[in-house]
DNA sequence: CTACATAGTGTGTATTTGACAATAAGAAGA
DNA sequence: TCTTCTTATTGTCAAATACACACTATGTAG
């Protein structure tokens, strides 16, 4: 006997009843703002010309991460190795996906803006880079994976030295504290921030200097890496 | 044509071809020791009389939460209303499942011992509580997702208040420390182990008391819970 | 009423957090 | 060479927090 997917009861036995799919919510910073990566949805009749996070299927034969840097390469463009990805949240609901039963595995990515080659910085009709505010009313349930993104990457760079997976290879104290501050809206006391930073001996200093205008040039430092587990905190 | 789950590549439409499952790591606290409750595993020819967590597959029509708590019910006989349930991590590797594709949803769970019925707290050839020394070698990738949970578990106690769904109704103070005690595996010092979490006001006493020998009776205490959201951070 | 065994409490010190302002340095132009 | 400009860099004080540490209080049971 055969059964529509949505009322084949679970056997034993290799059995296929879900669409396994994945959602990345990839965020990078530019010029001191937070920006996520979003593209052009279009399914009708569920969704015409409408916006939503990186996404699709699971194949059979891939873990949900490549999954997740596979559909960031095809349908947002964006693949360098630099992208750190990690799991933020599976999303299960019955009804999510107007098409049908899918689960979500969502992710949370996030890159340096220059890591990023000038296609993946660029902006285009099908994949563009967006800020926070204008990225509202997106397709499925993509507001609210969104939005667990944006909380998890606050917490985790509070807590963790996440920070690390969204700065260039070189970068000045000041560079550091405005990613900071783009990411967390708030305004950091330089000196402070200074001092809790260097406390955690994870900064290497290269004894270079950039200048950038008629004025003091500002020492360069790169995270040593050896010192910054994924999850290390601070 | 038809096709084996782990051959059929993914497809525009409704489309089959993952098996979801979850798995449980349900956890109590009896006598100043942390438990886990593990299942009897039989699925030859790959596993015969081993051991793992309650778990089972996912149902089209039901989210995955509500697979976790159906499972624990059928295969571990645990059912209280008072337990708390919350996503662990999704396990997507292509050969976690010697029978296939399977991808579990991971789930942390904790019950207080006192909310158990004779039942629950019982153990069978079937499903019995186990300390964790003792729970090694799981079928599956269990013995991942248990660790997992357990680090999860002790980072959560640490910075939140999620022992509270590990306390009964009514505890001393006493109670509480002994039970953060088990799960963190440290010795904490009394005082300010009282301090820290009295500070917190997420506490009310009941002005009773409670003995339990030829000597001073102590406060009895219970979670306000109006003050405790799950993730609240101390 | 005495002994018992756990309940309950306070102090001093070290560390961390947070508010706050002056000096240093290189570049560019005079 | 000197002056100016603008950002880079650094330190102090107070408050809050974390941590080590030991004695008194209390109800029960004999």
């Amino acid at each position: 006997m055969k059964k529509n997917a949505s009322d084949t009861a679970p056997q034993e036995g290799p059995l296929r009843f879900a669409v396994l799919a994945t959602d990345v919510a990839l965020f990078t910073v530019r010029n001191g703002e937070l920006l996520v990566r979003l593209v052009r949805v279009d399914r009708p009749p569920y969704f015409v010309d409408r916006t939503g996070l990186p996404g699709g299927l699971i194949d059979p034969k891939e873990t949900a991460d490549e999954a997740a840097r596979r559909h960031l390469s095809a349908k947002a463009f964006i693949a360098p190795q630099k992208l750190h990805v990690e799991q933020l949240y599976t999303f299960s609901d019955v009804d999510r996906d107007p098409r049908g039963r899918v689960v979500a595995i969502a992710y949370l990515a996030l890159v340096p803006w220059e890591a990023l080659s000038a296609v993946e910085q660029s902006n285009s009709s099908d994949a563009w880079w967006s800020t926070l505010s204008k990225a509202q009313k997106l397709a499925y349930d993509h507001d609210g994976i969104l939005k667990m993104a944006l909380v998890r990457l606050r917490s985790r760079v509070t807590y963790t030295t996440l920070i690390s997976k969204l700065m260039p290879k070189e970068f000045t104290l000041t560079e550091l504290e405005h990613i900071n501050e783009a990411i967390l809206k708030t305004d950091l006391d330089k000196r402070n921030f200074r001092k809790k930073i260097l406390k955690l001996k994870i900064l290497a200093p290269l004894n270079r200097k950039r200048a950038s205008g008629a004025f003091r040039p500002a020492e360069l430092y790169r995270f040593s890496s050896e010192k910054i587990s994924d999850i290390e905190v601070l």
